[in-house]
RNA sequence: GGUCGCGUAGCUCAGCUGGAUAGAGCAUCUGCCUUCUAAGCAGACGGUCGCAGGUUCGAAUCCUGCCGCGAUCACCA
């Protein structure tokens, strides 16, 4: 509507005042005017000269007259008020009930975007944090699906480091040999929980160094534990047959863990990246980049580049021992995927505002090395989900585990729909899946409607809500239109032929209607003299009879009939219909009800 | 200290490419289960849009300064 509208504002322009027009500013007519669509006269005025409501005025008239869907206008100040026939919505909704996909776009750039998100560490299971990043990554990948583009979900999981050989450590020492199937653990889960006893004796060994008088940060470091888990990592990177074939056990659990997770969340990826495949990657690139004079060199051998002229600082790129820091490996990774998918053209990253910094000079990095898709990054960028005791530390375990999470939403759902008694006659298999859908749409919908950039203070003793503004309430929505499809099908009635009467007209509305039409007086009066009190008159002594057992229509004051004066508040429905039935008359209506 | 982000009703949040009297939900209060499913509907109450300037016919929205909260400024990832 708004476009077909559009360009007959720039036809009336181009008519009345000889003037090619911008653009045409519209927004949704204030409740309490006349009209459905708003045009803002204002900011024509930079290139007509005149006066607001005259221009406003002309406009209106010529939309009247060449657009069918527009029957009458009114101006108030610079607002142009536009009526559109019920109708056009009407067939709007009717063409389109039957289009499965609709909504989505075609797009003539064959480019892909990858979309990155998740990012797992593999010594831990996934926590709420990792919630807010999937749910964001996943439908951001999904809307640029509908959007006609070419996507490739991805995720770059952490399965490397000295981290998992602490997990791995603590499990050699007092794991026994446990496995997911000997504890009926799932794998992700038993393995944060030798990452946890790992951080508790090293925990323990600081306090005795400390005590022997040892510096809390000599102490730190030379704790027998972390010595050992270095040793480790070192053994890890000379390829040791022994920690290599336990790192890929361990790793295996956690995989087998994550994937269960992510099947619940609903969110799935097109290809993995892992950190033990990657992170050697880059250095090529810095020597390349080296050569072209993007990075220089200091005298202890370090690789840096200067981005002072873009407000930056100075940042490192390798180490003076010549191995590869963070950046390197995203510059390397980055690099990789283009290899792997030569159609990318530009890339999505999910990651926590805290890492803010280090996209902007990777981007620009990459800028520099001259590669064209540098030129569409993207950092998703979110806010913390913090929780009211303060920030979530998995080494101290103040984390909400997203599978427990998960359950509790479930369970919620479960109980509410059990005191409500709801779902009689649905089999057990048919209620644990609706338990989890409602369970679960309540959640992405609590953690999707806010501001990704915006911090979110979840706090877990109070469940999230399933009443007003959330997931199950639109679920529930949609739940009734399908109802009221279905019954259209039962009763076989003819949804394009009856659209109007199905959909927009509650049998009391019908109702009302008709006594409306029963009032020759009412249609008389307004016909020779529509003004507001008078018709207000007459539509009150209706809306009161309808009062005592419509109760949607509430009464603010009463009507003065000397001064043509009445104050009927009704309910939007109620107001459109009353004008409805004024436009099936044949009568004018009046401006304000 | 520098940089970035956030600050709107008691609470959780929309609105932020400038437009009319700043909107929802929760909570509180009032009506509604012979009506399509009350996880709902209709209404009431509730706001110096952090503060102060500026630009503009017009500012929650743009600019500047300040205040508060958070993040970040490692040869960590």
């Amino acid at each position: 509507m708004q476009e077909v509208l559009a360009q007959k504002v720039r036809e009336a322009v181009k008519s009345i005042f000889g003037i090619d027009l911008l653009n045409v500013e519209f927004q949704p007519t204030r409740k309490d005017f006349e009209g459905d669509i708003t045009i803002v006269v204002f900011p024509m005025l930079r290139q007509i000269k005149g006066n607001p409501e005259q221009i406003g005025n002309q406009i209106g008239q010529y939309l009247q007259t060449e657009v069918e869907a527009v029957l009458g206008f009114n101006v108030i100040k610079g607002f142009l008020n536009l009526v559109i026939d019920d109708g056009f919505y009407l067939d709007f909704l009717d063409s389109v009930k039957d289009v499965e996909d609709f909504g989505l776009v075609e797009c003539d750039d064959s480019r892909a975007v990858v979309v990155e998100y998740s990012s797992p560490n593999t010594n831990k299971p996934l926590h709420l944090g990792h919630i807010r990043n999937n749910l964001l990554g996943y439908s951001v990948a999904e809307i640029l699906k509908a959007s006609g583009k070419k996507v490739y979900k991805t995720q770059i999981i952490n399965d490397r480091g000295i981290h998992i050989c602490k997990s791995m450590l603590a499990w050699q020492k007092w794991g026994n040999g446990a496995t997911p199937e000997s504890t009926g653990l799932k794998g992700d889960k038993l393995v944060g929980n030798y990452y946890v006893k790992f951080n508790d004796q090293y925990k323990l060994e600081i306090d005795t160094l400390v005590s022997e008088g040892k510096n809390k940060d000599i102490a730190e470091k030379e704790a027998p534990s972390l010595i050992e888990a270095q040793e480790m990592l070192k053994k890890w990177e000379a390829g040791d047959e022994k920690v290599v074939s336990l790192w890929k056990t361990m790793n295996g659990w956690v995989y087998e863990g994550f994937d269960e997770t992510y099947k619940n969340l609903g969110v799935d990826f097109d290809k993995l990246y892992y950190e033990s495949d990657t992170y050697l990657l880059g250095k090529d690139f810095i020597a390349e980049g080296l050569k072209n004079g993007v990075f220089f060199k200091k005298e202890d051998g370090s690789v840096w580049i200067d981005l002072t002229d873009e407000g930056l600082d100075e940042k490192i790129v390798l180490r003076s021992d010549g191995t590869a820091v963070y950046m390197t490996q995203d510059i390397g990774t980055a690099i990789q995927r283009v290899k792997d998918y030569p159609d990318i053209g530009g890339m999505v990253y999910t990651v926590g505002n805290e890492q803010d910094y280090h996209f902007k000079v990777l981007f620009l990095i990459l800028k520099k090395l001259g590669f064209a898709w540098a030129e569409n990054l993207y950092h998703l960028s979110y806010g913390m989900v913090d929780l009211p005791s303060g920030k979530m530390k998995s080494r101290e375990g103040t984390v909400v585990d997203a599978d427990d999470l998960m359950a509790d939403m479930t369970k919620t759902a479960a109980e509410l729909a059990e005191e409500l008694g709801k779902l009689e006659g649905y089999s057990e298999p048919e209620k644990q899946e609706l338990y989890k859908t409602i369970g679960l749409g309540a959640l992405k919908y609590y953690i999707l409607k806010v501001d990704p950039k915006k911090r979110i203070l979840f706090n877990p003793e109070e469940s999230v809500d399933f009443q007003g503004n959330t997931g199950p309430f639109i679920q529930y929505t949609y739940a009734r239109i399908q109802s009221i499809l279905r019954k259209a099908k039962d009763m076989k009635v003819d949804l394009s032929a009856k659209i109007e009467e199905t959909l927009v007209l509650h049998p009391k509305e019908k109702e009302l209607i008709k006594q409306i039409m029963l009032f020759p007086e009412t249609v008389q009066l307004a016909a020779e003299n529509y003004s507001p009190a008078l018709i207000a008159n007459y539509t009150y002594d209706l809306v009161k009879e309808f009062n005592s057992f419509y109760q949607q229509v509430s009464i603010l004051g009463e009507a003065d009939r000397q001064k043509k004066v009445l104050r009927v508040q009704l309910s939007k429905n109620v107001g459109d219909v009353i004008k409805s039935a004024f436009r099936l008359l044949g009568i004018e209506v009046p401006e304000r009800m």
